[in-house]
DNA sequence: CGGTTTGTTTAGAATTATTCTAATTCCTTC
DNA sequence: GAAGGAATTAGAATAATTCTAAACAAACCG
């Protein structure tokens, strides 16, 4: 698993390039996010981060992740209109909604599977992005697999 | 095309088989959303319906489209946290969303493409729903076909 | 260095889509 | 045609997010 002081690099490199300062609050919002993959909504987010920085406003939780993902760093997900939940993995991958528990998986998924759902499109249209997500139960079968 | 008739009959018998009453409300909102699929928003039905009659209120609207989505007359279709938009394409689809312009069109899904999705999912793992959407541009040429 | 500019954080107010509340109206049925 | 349940309504409430304006910090420059 990477070090702290590689994601930090990787954060720091990552800003620097843009033009954008390496603060505190980013390094924290960041490393919070890499520490526990879990999916986690804003507020979780900030509530996770005052442990470590007591006086760190929702505010800044908000700018930093915009500034985050704006970067690359991280990843955006929505499911219907509950609250934006954010991912720190960057391989093309759809997300899977378990209805009982809120909890949030990745789905792995083939880039010759992206390749053929971008061919659905009628020619003309040119996906920058493209969402692909389950909602659904994941039984005991699968949460004993991520044991 | 379906005559207002043919879909006045189809939804009382959607409604009335659910223990549900065929209003004029729920009428006219689901006529307005058959009439221009653009996939409105809540507001622009209500803007629409407001037209027709004016005395209906926008938390109807939303009561209205609650009970017509409950009940597989229309489908909720949302991109990042805008406003939900509503369907009325009950044929599995994906949805393109034009980052210029706003507007969603459908795309189709063939089931074989819809059962290789649901394949990607590890076993224990079982979707209700799978949702598939793209954003980008719409060019020219997707333009003019639709026309 | 000291002053200026530029970028960042902060608290709280504002916004916005949606839901809730409580009262009224409308059907349906007996 | 009265009772009871369902639906509608206006407006208040909610909740996630964004905005605002002020304070702060860091880099920049002579």
């Amino acid at each position: 698993m990477a070090s702290t002081s590689e994601t930090h690099d990787a954060l720091t490199k990552r800003l620097t390039d843009t033009g954008l300062r390496a603060t505190p609050q980013r390094e924290v919002v960041f490393k919070v996010i890499l520490e526990k993959r879990d999916h986690p909504t804003a507020d979780e987010i900030f509530a996770r981060v005052k442990a470590q920085m007591p006086t760190i406003s929702l505010a800044t939780v908000y700018n930093c992740l915009e500034t985050l993902v704006q970067n690359g760093l991280v990843r955006q997900v929505n499911f219907d209109r509950a609250p934006t939940r954010y991912c720190p993995n960057l391989h093309e991958h759809a997300h899977f909604h378990d209805e009982k528990t809120g909890a949030v998986h990745d789905i792995d998924v083939p880039s010759e599977v992206m390749v053929k759902l971008r061919e659905l499109l009628p020619s003309g249209y040119d996906a920058s992005a493209i969402e692909l997500s389950f909602r659904g139960a994941a039984g005991a079968l699968a949460k004993a697999k991520r044991n």
